[in-house]
DNA sequence: GAATGCGGTAACCCGGCGGTTACCGCATTT
DNA sequence: AAATGCGGTAACCGCCGGGTTACCGCATTC
């Protein structure tokens, strides 16, 4: 016989939190611009310089998006030709703590992929 | 004049561990997944139905990517007609601390978001 | 015997994401 | 005068991720 449905007891949906987060995230990059914004500002030639694979359009894509969700900044130079510099804002550093805790099972999942032989094909 | 180009200080990758990790929360659905198993173990219908608009395909995907990566176990039930229950391994469990912290960062932002009128549009 | 529910899988299709290329104005360099 | 570097943007384009639909075998129910 077939057993009867158990009703969920979490919380109907995550929570957008969550998902919302993670739309930042998503996007091609953007862990690794943060992730060069956590020192010192940088500036977009930089980043570009630093993340050697990224295309200028999707740099700008990202660098833009977070900063319309209030995580990063953009400061012109006062330089000739103008440049432009870029940091995390207070709510960004906020995420620092939480891709660290990421990175961290990152970490032990990759350890474990290769302790016990990888069985991992998909993707 | 143009600056001259400062070199990145922070390790060349954030190392794979935080790309690798994030390949499995992006799918689509895949943090309603992890949530939702993060209490009892669960059976695909009943995943199914507290995620109402997730289709089967993409359950399906999903809890197979987790299982091969070993996040997620999958048992087969010895009941007619047979029906299938998951649940996240240890290492599993181990992301729901880091997820709490992603959270975190996602009520801070949309409290924020809520406060200072919205400049979102972008997304 | 037909319908229903279980746990999926296979095929098709469409939109959007991201890579590539070309181009912008400006100031310095050659 | 031409080329270079800065910080981008616009247009084009291919791919694949995810939604939709159809279908599977089996056992119980009507």
């Amino acid at each position: 016989m077939g057993l009867p449905l158990r009703k969920s007891k979490v919380a109907p949906p995550p929570g957008c939190p969550l998902s919302e987060v993670l739309t930042l995230l998503r996007g091609a990059w953007a862990p690794n611009v943060i992730w060069q914004l956590s020192g010192e500002p940088r500036r977009f030639g930089e980043l570009r310089h630093d993340i050697p694979r990224i295309s200028a359009r999707v740099l700008s894509a990202r660098l833009r998006e977070l900063e319309s969700r209030g995580l990063v900044t953009r400061r012109v130079l006062d330089t000739s030709p103008p440049s432009a510099e870029y940091s995390l804002t207070p709510l960004g550093r906020e995420l620092l703590p939480a891709i660290d805790a990421l990175a961290g099972v990152g970490r032990k999942l990759i350890a474990e992929w290769e302790t016990y032989g990888r069985l991992v094909r998909a993707r």
